[in-house]
DNA sequence: TCTGGGGTCCTAGGACCC
DNA sequence: TCTGGGGTCCTAGGACCC
């Protein structure tokens, strides 16, 4: 059997776990920018306020219904999401984390076990400890698993928040349950297709013929139907390291000159080549973005990408920096009102198995320079230590007016107790 | 005025090899 | 006039996830 193991509306119960008197209310956290509502208490959700929506074009509700509402503080998240996984990671030696609010673990061997107590007993010390209410599903497939933990998540109270489908009979009352929409893997561009084919349940997805699945859905469209009629497809998988590393970011005004730009691209590819230090990894290619905003019908339009192979791997920030800025020059514009911007690293290899190169200029000395400017931001402080060409002011800014504390990661922000 | 960010996998088709 | 067969690698685009 799996489990999956989901944290309830995760950013907005993080957000409660030190507001306690956040409870009963309506809560929302807006992503970067403060720009759209990413996650939503039941409350907010009951008002009708739909995932992804636009904060600006729902101001007025907020106000009419008192809606909480926060900027993303993903330092408390990540930490929160560490916190749960750490408990999680008890209960089973075979556990795959999913996403910062998802996990599954293998319950391989566990047949002398009360499953639903197991499952209540779980749910009861993540709350316990860490004040984050989750919802347990248990199947014999992960995506019977999924399915499960929709219901437990859907009927909390007839369920105790645990559901486990254990027979035939209660796997086919899921699926035929289960709108085909909402199942894990398929997205609105395949349920659109199979709606139009008279398939709406997810139990009507799993009577249609093999070859029509391929062909509609591919390889994955037909792993996913063998999943939901309980034959185990989709196996635990190992945390792996990435293959592509992004930092992309939309500006709070238009930019229109290529040194703002050139600034941000700087800063977005130090990023990366932090992100690619972390995991040990060189990259041999990078692509920069830079876009016009869509939304803006009264303005002029321009999107353009570039992809540029590197003479030699590296995760050096100083080369990194150098090679996007000079990706930008090739495809900046001027008269054009900017939005977003990003860099992407790929191509990776292993940061202690470079393979030289006798025609390569390549300087030695930024390893042990990286290493010392990671060493130093880690000591004092993210971003102590930064490029020349990236922001040495601090201009630059992301709206972020509704920021709570960094609760359990910064000290100056733990919580006072009035005794 | 204001509309996020970061990932994965699969497939088809083109370029290339012998 | 007639023009093979069997591969690999790479990339762009499309689908999906949270």
């Amino acid at each position: 059997m799996f489990a999956l193991i989901d944290c309830n509306n995760f950013y907005a119960s993080c957000e409660r776990v030190f507001r306690p008197d956040l409870n009963g209310k309506p809560v929302v956290v807006l992503s970067n920018n403060d720009g759209c509502v990413i996650a939503r208490s039941n409350e907010a959700k009951a008002i009708g306020i739909p995932m992804g929506a636009p904060a600006f074009e729902y101001e007025k509700l907020f106000q009419q219904h008192g809606v909480q509402v926060f900027s993303a503080n993903f330092a408390l998240y990540g930490d929160m999401s560490n916190r749960v996984m750490t408990i999680l990671s008890d209960y089973s030696p075979e556990m795959e984390i999913y996403s910062i609010d998802e996990c599954f673990l293998k319950l391989h061997g566990f047949n002398l076990f009360n499953l639903q107590t197991y499952g209540e007993e779980i749910r009861y010390k993540v709350t316990k400890w860490t004040g984050i209410p989750i919802s347990v599903g248990i199947a014999p497939t992960k995506a019977l698993a999924k399915v499960a933990n929709r219901i437990a998540k859907k009927y909390p109270n007839e369920t105790n928040s645990v559901y486990i489908i254990d027979s035939e009979e209660k796997r086919i009352k899921a699926l035929k349950w289960l709108r085909v929409e909402d199942v894990w893997g398929i997205g609105r561009q395949h349920s659109k297709r199979l709606n139009a084919i008279g398939i709406n349940t997810a139990f009507d997805f799993t009577q249609l013929d093999d070859e029509v699945v391929k062909k509609q859905m591919a390889i994955v469209g037909l792993r996913l139907k063998h999943d939901l009629q309980g034959v185990p497809t989709l196996d635990l998988e190992e945390r792996q390291i990435k293959k592509n590393i992004a930092t992309t970011r939309s500006f709070e005004t238009n930019y229109t000159e290529y040194e703002q730009l050139a600034e941000r691209i700087s800063t977005f590819a130090s990023s990366c080549a932090e992100k690619l230090r972390k995991q040990n990894s060189c990259c041999n290619s990078l692509m920069v973005f830079i876009h016009t905003n869509g939304h803006r019908t009264d303005l002029l339009q321009y999107s353009r990408n570039i992809v540029v192979k590197l003479p030699f791997p590296t995760n050096s920030s100083i080369e990194l920096a150098k090679f996007a800025t000079q990706a930008l020059q090739r495809i900046f514009k001027k008269g054009y009102a900017y939005k977003k911007s990003g860099v992407i690293v790929q191509d990776f290899t292993q940061a202690n198995s470079l393979q030289k190169k006798l025609f390569e200029n390549r300087d030695e000395r930024h390893i042990p320079l990286m290493q010392a400017i990671d060493k130093m931001n880690l000591l004092f402080g993210q971003q102590k230590i930064r490029l020349a060409s990236q922001d040495t002011k601090r201009v630059w800014k992301m709206k972020q007016q509704k920021l709570s504390p960094r609760y359990t990661t910064n000290l100056n922000d733990i919580i006072t107790i009035n005794v």
